[in-house]
DNA sequence: GGCGAGCTGG
DNA sequence: CCAGCTCGCC
């Protein structure tokens, strides 16, 4: 059993990418941010073609998740509200969050706010939106499934996560406050599963498109899966596949994998 | 000595077309229309570099000429305003006219408006733009030079310049008083030089980027030069070279080419 | 409908 | 640097 998250820059540009890659790679869920696509347009015959479902949650332009499987969903539920009610439904206008159930595993699929710059409106945002967070993740603890939440954190946890350090606290994606942020929810019960096996710096998920970030390995490790304690023992691998970044019009992100 | 026109629907992106074009074609003037840039962003380099100057006359987004050729252009002017005086001032916000002076010859390089549709403002623009032109050419025929006129004149003169004539009275590019507008300029004393050469239908400049027209040869014979009387007698060949137009992410025009 | 530029977001 | 959008042109 293989899960991915990969934030593809929008599914459409990026479909050959995308299909190409769940031929070879075989995962049998994967969860894509950055669809970039109302729902109505999202490809969704492509992946049935190749022996996908797609549960989708998306917008037109910016944001969107979609959770691509063999095994149809059960249970999906789109966006904070569905668990939380109405008084985080203006969260929801951004579509940022999908989840389901795949035999006794939740797949929480996420696509955390950027921030923008620190102390700017969006960095405001993006702290209450993983306040949030944190209730909606503490509300699906209660059930009785195994919960995987992966997905574009845009939050570097460690300094070894991200290329260089230096001066990261005035960085969005590095700041104190969103780390500690997202350590408040790990401490729910959710542990990075890549940290299993990967103890060292130097690892990336996502380059900047600018400056040749990619080809300088200049990288941020802000894609994330994170598993409840009995899942996270049962894991045997996690790994960045950094192939689907080095081809002709790339995402700026690369999958993460995690296989039980 | 060989001088072309051609549309090449925004300069920068046409910039490896144009100047694989001009490499091997060798040409010695290459009036360019919509090149859609303002002069500070006109890739002038791109030019110098395979020893060509650059005479330019743009704006953002829209419209946009300009004059390439080996030897320097002299008494360059831009508009119809250095000629006709600030009445005609307004004419000028559109930047589709520049001329400048080669040896004894003088060359003017014109983008004339589309006209949108027929009895639209933009139509009635367009009309009224030819008088100006009018007065503009009479006035540059009271020089001692040559004179080469050429460009984008969105008007086929006769039938045999459009792959459908069927109810051309009615579509714009074709009506009776935009051909009667530029019969009247060409009793100035300028003679179509394609027409020296090529006496039947089907040869065509332009063809729609929509429905396939190029692959259907649906085209419209709209980019011309024309030339003054012992100009147009020392013609020795006057061309279209359909070659640009099936290059990948082509203009929808391709280049006319006279020589001498 | 096919395209380009300029804009906004990352 | 790249995505999609909005706009105007043809």
């Amino acid at each position: 059993m293989k899960i991915a998250t990969w934030n593809v820059n929008s599914i459409r540009t990026r479909l050959p990418h995308t299909t190409d890659w769940l031929k070879t790679t075989s995962v049998d869920v994967l969860c894509l941010q950055e669809t970039k696509v109302v729902d109505e347009k999202f490809p969704r015959d492509a992946f049935t073609e190749i022996g996908y479902h797609a549960a989708i949650f998306g917008q037109p332009s910016y944001n969107g998740v979609a959770i691509i499987s063999r095994e149809p969903l059960s249970d999906v539920s789109r966006g904070f509200a569905p668990i939380l009610g109405d008084r985080v439904a203006e969260f929801d206008q951004q579509k940022r969050v999908i989840t389901g159930i795949i035999g006794d595993l939740r797949v929480v699929n996420l696509y955390v706010p950027n921030g923008s710059a620190v102390g700017s409106e969006k960095y405001i945002y993006k702290l209450r939106w993983l306040e949030v967070l944190h209730d909606y993740l503490k509300a699906l603890m209660l059930e009785p499934n195994h919960l995987l939440v992966c997905g574009d954190f845009n939050i570097a946890l460690e300094d070894i996560d991200i290329h260089d350090p230096t001066g990261r606290v005035n960085q969005v994606m590095a700041t104190d406050l969103e780390r500690v942020a997202l350590q408040v929810i790990l401490r729910l019960g959710l542990a990075d599963v890549f940290r299993k096996f990967v103890k060292d710096g130097g690892h990336f998920s996502w380059w900047d498109y600018r400056s040749a970030a990619f080809r300088r390995d200049l990288g941020w490790r802000i894609d994330h899966i994170y598993l409840s304690p009995d899942l996270y023992e049962k894991a045997i691998a996690c790994a960045i596949d950094k192939a689907p970044r080095k081809l002709e019009q790339p995402s700026d992100h690369t999958p993460v994998i995690v296989e039980f």
